[in-house]
DNA sequence: CGGATTTTTGATAGCAATCAACAGCGGTGG
DNA sequence: CCACCGCTGTTGATTGCTATCAAAAATCCG
């Protein structure tokens, strides 16, 4: 079922005093985590890394598996996930452009990374990296900051898992991707109720049932089966926060 | 309820060539975030902190509130938690000796720091630690390694929250204290009943019923209210893991 | 248009929460 | 020293939520 990455291109390293094209060009650089470099670390880390392509389903590392890559999103959406020994999924992260991948410092891999749409990314050897990052001040500082956000985020989830009703945890996780898509009511849900469910801890069934409820009481609409419009923020926040 | 940390002792600079006196007795020095640094970096950061004490019910930090101090654990034991908008608790950590706590590069502390039992910390101020952090490479690669080990282990209690039953919760739970403790068969459980509810994501009944029930198999037994002994490790752990 | 896949809806069962009472333990004071 | 009290933990009865099993409906895609 799952394949694995294909090399799309090889590195294009423009000449040493100017930016490699494949950074040059690049969509995430101004938010990716090679930002926090000047242009002659970007090179510098340009030289180590590659771009590859991923499609849909496509796995990148496998949990227990070796830490072989890091590296950033450039598009598409990955999901991070873990299984119990019988082979429940628990997805424990979700991946968007610009956020960073893989585990650094690290010999095994802790989670799946998989690619839930087609997807591209701008991927390095760890070892490589990790040698690089303790050169560059900047990126470890970089991670750091990133790292610490997302164990926040992951602890937040925490609460959602362990306390909140099946009603209260569809409305937060509609809550996050409204919130991460920035502002407008009508949102895209980048993930299948399947995803929902493997995200929130509960079945299919009872995503779709809560949808179902929520839309019921007016609080949103479905205006498509990957398209969502909250009609009462108000309303979805509260019953999102417990 | 919960009153504030107070301050035991301002802390004794040494004589700037040799060690702090408050750094030279630290009982979790070789192992503490502090361990990266050499006796220079060592002096200049004793300078920014000092001990505290806790006793135990008491907090440090809240949840939302101005995440003001970071610090090493030297003894004790610490949780930290979140709650629902109506007062549902989850424990999303549990912090030993030697373990780094608070929020660093960030304006608010995303959980509450509650000690479990009576506890002795060196605190830090934070904004003055961020700049110590910023200065001093290894304090910042240090923070980076602890800050993605805790990630793994927050994501891994993802799962258990998510997908496993009560049974499979509980017994997770004594593995992983087990281990912790490091090897005997007898642990002495630094959790009360609720308190490995609040961990686990049930209630009191649910994790003393499970116990009863592991008890009664034979996997377990319990000598005292807070102690127990793994009787059949394997079994255990193939409970464990779901 | 037809088949496959995804989603929704329905019926039922099971697990954990809730409500309630009791037991064990430790501390305190008579 | 023992009786009493408060707290923590255990056990029991019941309820309720979510999983499971099953089938229909909607959507997608060739």
């Amino acid at each position: 079922m799952y394949r694995d990455a294909n090399v799309e291109e090889a590195p294009v390293a423009g000449r040493a005093a100017s930016l490699p094209s494949s950074c040059a060009d690049c969509r995430v650089r101004a938010s990716a985590i090679c930002c926090a470099l000047d242009d002659s670390g970007l090179t510098a880390l340009s030289r180590l890394g590659r771009r590859i392509t991923l499609t849909a389903g496509q796995a990148l590392l496998w949990e227990g598996g070796e830490a072989v890559t890091v590296g950033n999103v450039l598009s598409g959406i990955l999901k991070l996930s873990t299984m119990t020994g019988d082979g429940r999924e628990q997805i424990v992260g979700i991946v968007y452009p610009s956020d960073f991948i893989g585990r650094p410092f690290g010999k095994d891999s802790p989670h799946s990374v998989t690619a839930l749409t087609d997807a591209s990314l701008c991927v390095f050897g760890r070892s490589a990296f990790d040698r690089f990052a303790r050169e560059h001040e900047a990126i470890g500082h970089a991670l750091l900051e990133r790292t610490l956000a997302e164990l926040d985020r992951a602890r937040h989830w925490m609460l959602l898992l362990g306390r909140k009703a099946a009603g209260e945890r569809v409305a937060s996780l509609i809550v996050e991707i409204a919130d991460r898509a920035g502002g407008g009511p009508s949102v895209e849900l980048p993930l299948s109720r399947q995803q929902m469910a493997d995200v929130l801890g509960l079945t299919i069934e009872t995503v779709s049932r809560s949808l179902t409820r929520l839309k019921r009481a007016g609080i949103i609409s479905l205006p498509g089966l990957r398209r969502l419009t909250i009609e009462q923020p108000d309303r979805l926040r509260a019953i999102a926060s417990g």
